[in-house]
DNA sequence: ATTAAAGTTTAGGCAAACCTAAAAAATATA
DNA sequence: TATATTTTTTAGGTTTGCCTAAACTTTAAT
């Protein structure tokens, strides 16, 4: 499988969850930051191999084998963006550019060995799940702290404001992954 | 910079060694396992770009624009190999074809934290120098230990037979990367 | 219901990196 | 030195993934 099909894949992974009846090309490309033209080839081309469900004017679906493939390059980003914030010292909105370039790397031996290495982590930084080596992903009940009820307990998992400010503000706090608020 | 012109940079810097004045199209192309006609193109392309010196059936030479680009990609690939062999459970003879993919990542950042994350290695796991950020490489004095007289001493920084019945050997003799022997 | 607007697909091109086959140059041999 | 062999280059093709422009559907608006 290319990079390019790859980076498919997983797009329409990710916006299927917005149009769960089907991906539109103007969508995807947009998305991709290509032309619909573009998408539509990709798209005949992923159909072709299996790996989604397509009808011209009515947009993309993944088939099964197709979501397999998308979550295993979604395990694979996740890791690594795990790896680049927790083993070296990345802030968190510089990591996912580079982990767009990891998560291609071809090598099963090296995600077992890097989940490992990271002790088997269920979310990456930014509290997204982590999806197993079958592909499956926990469905993650993921609350903003104003949603909390006062006497409410839970787990930080990641932020949504990444701003050096604030970042700041709750390492003086002393928040960080893992940490129990109440 | 393509992966395809950090190969052939790459790998005319390994070459140029046993072709001093000048690695050729056949050489080049049997290396990378291509044809001498794609080297040709690739060729002119590297010249075109002012880091290669080519003068149609004389073989390339390396620029020192080249030979910098070169390094780059050499230094890469070597942290890559450690930390594979340092960190990950990777054998000495699984480390390469990951790192040949690793080795094209494109982040400044990412290789001076694996650095940094490495503790600065001046090795990677066969022994051969990694390059600084510059370039700049140190030539290995590196001897077999059949080439040392009774009593000189050394430290151990690679072995050229990896099978696993020497290595589970050297392990019983107590023998690693930095351990020095006499 | 018809037309206008928006979205999608097709057709034809381009660049990168590879290929094969044929032509040209360099080298080796008789 | 002339010829044969090897090496290198050129010419023309292929695939992947992108593009633009034109044609075609679908959807929205009158």
């Amino acid at each position: 499988m290319t990079f390019s099909e790859e980076n498919y894949l997983k797009s329409i992974y990710t916006l299927q969850k917005e149009h769960p009846k089907g991906v539109s090309t103007n969508v995807l490309s947009k998305y991709l930051d290509t032309k619909p033209a573009s998408a539509t080839e990709m798209i005949k081309k992923l159909d072709e191999k299996g790996l989604v469900h397509y009808q011209p004017y009515q947009g993309v679906v993944l088939k099964d084998s197709g979501a397999v493939s998308a979550l295993k390059v979604i395990r694979k980003h996740r890791l690594w963006e795990t790896f680049l914030a927790n083993k070296l010292d990345f802030s968190w909105d510089e990591i996912h550019d580079v982990a767009e370039q990891l998560e291609h790397i071809k090598s099963d031996k090296l995600i077992r060995e890097l989940d490992k290495f990271l002790g088997y982590p269920k979310h990456d930084p930014h509290g997204d799940p982590i999806p197993d080596e079958a592909g499956n992903i926990a469905k993650l009940e993921k609350k903003r702290v104003s949603q909390l009820q006062p006497g409410d307990t839970g787990t930080c998992i990641g932020v949504n404001d990444t701003s050096s400010s604030f970042l700041q503000f709750l390492d003086q706090q002393n928040i960080r992954l893992g940490s129990v608020l109440e």
